[in-house]
RNA sequence: GCGAGAGUGGCGGAAUUGGUAAACGCACUGGACUUAGGAUCCAGCGGAAUAUUCCUUAAGAGUUCGAGUCUCUUCUCUCGUACCA
């Protein structure tokens, strides 16, 4: 009978995508007599079209969501859209049409490529974070923080994005550049909204534990990283003039007798007092406005030459009462600690390249053994443990031990306290840009700023604006937005026109998710306890830090104010992250002309065969070279496995469902399909469920179609060979559905059985079938392989060494030695020792 | 500097508890079938020598009967972070 040498591809994928969507075949309730388990990647921009690495990613969540569905969870796997945000406002700008428009526009798309894939979403769940029926919800939240003080407003330097005309969140700043555009950023003086992610810096470090081993390593290193909490004290030197003091944080208060200047940071508020009417006034605030002048790249850089200046003051060491003189160092930075250093040039690198530079004297407080050091010698700092000198009553003491006798003193004598320091900043989430949620609140003449009634939410953003060629907000000039009247007085008054980062809109939509139709509550109890939390989150690594720690903060926050179940903590059980998909060696990008469309690979091969490839290419987590070679492979393994299937089906038997776990092999090919089915069964059941080695289990099920083809003609000889050839055909179908889910529903229409293949239960292997009667063993002489023997399971371990000893290389080798021992390692193998 | 991860054929990558290194696939070579094949099938495919060996998992040492895997030292690459007091 003639095969088609190309199975359709396309049509086939249609007719069960079609199929699927009729069927509703993968709704999602809450059903608590069922395990649930929530499958999320994360939700893309809607930039116009998918590329491939959503389809790396989705691919990836698909084959969770298949293989958990089929193992007979109450699956929920929901997608949306991160749709507010500034390329939808640029797109509008250039291309003449509204944001929104632009966004809903690219949604359409993009849902029917993502449809053209098969995932198995709930569509009925989706949401488009634009929407005012979910930004509402983010505006309820805000007025809930705002009444707790969690959001405020300050007044403070910020970081300027000139191109996009907006400040930026400190993780939204890369190398000092705009992480969107590669702008470099600016400083600017800025009235913003803060959300107070600092107070969860504690939280927010500590569970970093209880993700120890869902998530990967490094994203939990970089998160410790950012948040970068450090312990010491904090310690108030008295100004000599008595006016006032200067607040110190170190990290060292073991090395306080050390301490022979200060360096505060040009912009420390005591700064201006100090150095009113001093002789030199003039040279030191040219030296202030210059360094305040400076970008920010180039005052953080290492090239940075280290340059300070003395202001004239002195202040007092409260252990030693000595005096200390003040100085202004442009290394200081004003927004960590306190804006205050105390210097110990002997035992602090920095500090002591500094005192060198300007000839300021040293004073050694720690030495390894506790003799007298000269810091004259010193050719470095000395930053080893040790045992204090010269520092009072505490000389004598090791200077770990000393840290907290200092601080106990600093305490008793009311100078200072131990603090935490963290280099975690609030979060700045107002954004002078117009596609996003507006902020809900209006500013009075009368009384001040108002928050707006919840009742009146949402406040919706204005869909009728001109938006401006440069990209400034057209909110603020928007009159018909920008006038409303004040919610307490009455009277007229202004709108804030600041809208909220996006990524305030992807900190809570997993939670959404769950209830996603909600109109009086942004989720519901019910929804949550059963659903939340993810159980496996799957993206990309570069949202390591931002949105992954946003999302963690966010749901803390909502578990605070009741909105979360008590008992969630964390929002995402598991993290995969992804790596990237490259062209001949780097990311795809259009400038460099080497993108790849899936929707034209779709078109090519189809979507069995794209899925197929982007799994078996690497592991899920590794970058990946796209390979035209590659896929070509993938697509030739599915026609291979579209050929057996109709051989089989048409040139031995018609095929029944039937399971080999009952039946027994009654030859030897029988055994050998019988236990490579099975060993196949527990193999892809691990590397899907648990290592997430995709790659690997397609290996394995292209093992497994490989021995079916060596021996197919054989086993159709015989009742039982058919039966296991049949069970093993089965198995195939359903360990590929969840990878190439059309073409196994295809295969299981054509075997005329109920039901779908994506609905099937997951095959079950058997430890009995995976025995063998007989047994390679690996002879080794001193560790080196010399020969390999089958021996029945059965046979005992004086069997087995006698057998090895028996063999002719294996004799050969041994000739002229003397057998000092042999190990036997049962089943596997035999190492001689002999000399 | 600090933190994390990685280094295996021509290529992507396997080797899960220390136990046959290179599974699976790509590329390549030879053959079969064929009017033809860029289809399909069979065989080969780390290196050197070739009938028997030897060498090989970035380099070196160590532990072990046995090391890609464990320990130490060094090198290289990737990512994050950085005058953080």
């Amino acid at each position: 009978m003639a095969l088609p040498s190309r199975y359709d591809a396309e049509s086939i994928e249609l007719k069960w995508q079609q199929y699927w969507a009729d069927n509703n075949s993968f709704h999602c309730e809450i059903d608590k007599s069922r395990p649930k388990y929530y499958v999320l990647e994360m939700f893309p921009y809607p930039s116009g079209n998918i590329h491939m690495g959503h389809v790396r990613n989705y691919s990836i969540g698909d084959v969770v969501a298949r293989f958990r569905r089929m193992q007979g969870y109450n699956v929920l796997h929901p997608m949306g859209w991160d749709a507010f945000g500034l390329p939808a406002e640029n797109a509008a700008i250039k291309h003449n049409i509204h944001p929104g428009a632009w966004t809903y526009s690219n949604i359409d798309n993009m849902r029917s490529q993502l449809k053209r894939l098969g995932y198995s979403y709930d569509w009925r769940r989706e949401v488009a974070t634009c929407h005012p029926k979910y930004y509402k919800w983010e505006q309820e939240f805000f007025l809930k923080w705002l009444e707790k003080g969690l959001v405020y407003r300050k007044k403070a330097p910020q970081n300027w994005c000139p191109t996009c005309h907006t400040v930026l969140a400190n993780e939204q700043v890369e190398d000092g550049k705009c992480w969107r555009c590669d702008s470099v950023v600016e400083q600017k003086e800025l009235t913003q909204w803060f959300l107070k992610i600092t107070d969860y810096a504690d939280e927010l470090l500590a569970d970093l534990k209880k993700l120890e081993g869902g998530w990967p390593d490094r994203v939990l290193s970089m998160q410790n990283n950012w948040i970068g909490k450090s312990v010491g004290a904090e310690a108030a030197f008295k100004l000599e003039n008595g006016k006032g003091e200067i607040k110190i944080f170190t990290t060292r208060p073991d090395t306080i007798f050390g301490v022979t200047f200060m360096t505060l940071a040009p912009e420390h508020p005591i700064v201006d007092s100090l150095i009113s009417g001093v002789e030199n006034e003039a040279e030191i605030r040219a030296f202030i406005t210059k360094t305040r002048n400076m970008d920010r790249i180039a005052r953080q850089s290492d090239s940075l030459e280290k340059e300070g200046i003395f202001t004239g003051s002195y202040c007092i060491n409260p252990f030693t009462g000595e005096k200390v003189p003040v100085w202004l160092g442009n290394f200081v930075l004003a927004e960590y600690g306190t804006g205050a250093v105390m210097a110990v040039p002997a035992h602090d690198q920095r500090d002591f390249e500094f005192a060198k530079k300007y000839h300021i004297p040293m004073k050694a407080v720690i030495s390894a053994d506790g003799k007298e050091i000269d810091p004259a010698d010193f050719e470095c700092a000395y930053t080893e443990p040790g045992i204090m000198i010269n520092s009072g009553e505490f000389s004598g003491t090791p200077n770990e031990e000393g840290k907290a006798k200092i601080i106990e003193a600093l305490e008793k004598n009311g100078f200072g306290k131990k603090t935490v320091n963290f280099r975690l900043r609030d979060w700045n989430i107002s954004r002078q840009r117009y596609w996003g949620a507006p902020i809900p609140v209006v500013y009075c003449e009368e009384c001040g700023m108002v928050p707006v009634k919840q009742e009146d939410l949402p406040v919706l953003l204005p869909l009728d604006v001109k938006t401006h060629e440069d990209g400034r907000s057209p909110l603020p000039t928007f009159e018909a937005f920008v006038n409303t009247t004040c919610p307490k007085c009455g009277r007229p008054a202004k709108r804030e026109t600041d809208t909220m980062d996006t990524f305030v809109e992807s900190s809570w939509y997993f939670a959404r998710y769950t209830d996603a139709r909600n109109e009086d509550a942004p989720f519901s109890e019910d929804a949550l306890s059963y659903f939340m939390p993810v159980d496996q989150y799957i993206g990309g690594v570069e949202h390591a830090i931002l949105h992954l720690l946003y999302a963690r903060f966010f749901t803390k926050v909502l578990r605070d104010f009741g909105y979360l179940p008590k008992n969630i903590d964390e929002p995402f059980s598991n993290l995969l992250t992804q790596g990237m998909v490259l062209k001949d060696g780097s990311k795809m990008s259009k400038s460099k002309g080497n993108v790849v469309d899936p929707t034209e690979m779709i078109a090519k091969y189809g979507a069995d065969t794209v899925r197929l490839f982007c799994l078996f290419a690497a592991p899920p987590e590794r970058d990946f070279d796209w390979s035209e070679a590659g896929i070509e492979g993938s697509f030739r393994f599915l026609q291979r496995v579209w050929r057996l299937f109709h051989e089989i089906r048409a040139n031995i038997f018609a095929m029944k469902p039937c399971s080999s776990a009952k039946e027994q092999a009654d030859s030897e090919a029988g055994k050998a399909m019988r236990l490579r089915e099975h060993a196949t069964v527990k193999k892809v059941s691990d590397d899907i469920g648990n290592r997430y080695q995709f790659n690997t289990a397609i290996a394995a099920i292209m093992e497994l179609v490989n021995e079916m083809y060596g021996l197919k003609d054989e086993l159709a000889k015989s009742e039982n060979g058919k039966a296991l050839l049949s069970s093993a055909m089965a198995t195939v179908i359903a360990l590929l559905s969840p990878i190439t889910p059309h073409i196994c529903e295809e295969f299981w229409q054509d075997l005329g059985l109920e039901g779908m293949a994506c609905a099937q239960p997951w095959p079950e292997y058997k430890e009995e079938a995976l025995q063998k009667d007989v047994l390679t063993v690996v002879i080794q002489i001193n560790g080196k392989l010399r020969g390999k023997i089958d021996i029945p399971a059965s046979a005992s371990k004086e069997e087995v060494e006698k057998l090895a000893a028996a063999e002719p290389s294996v004799q050969k080798h041994l000739e002229g030695l003397t057998i000092r021992k042999i190990i036997v390692i049962p089943q596997k193998l035999v190492n001689i020792v002999a000399n």
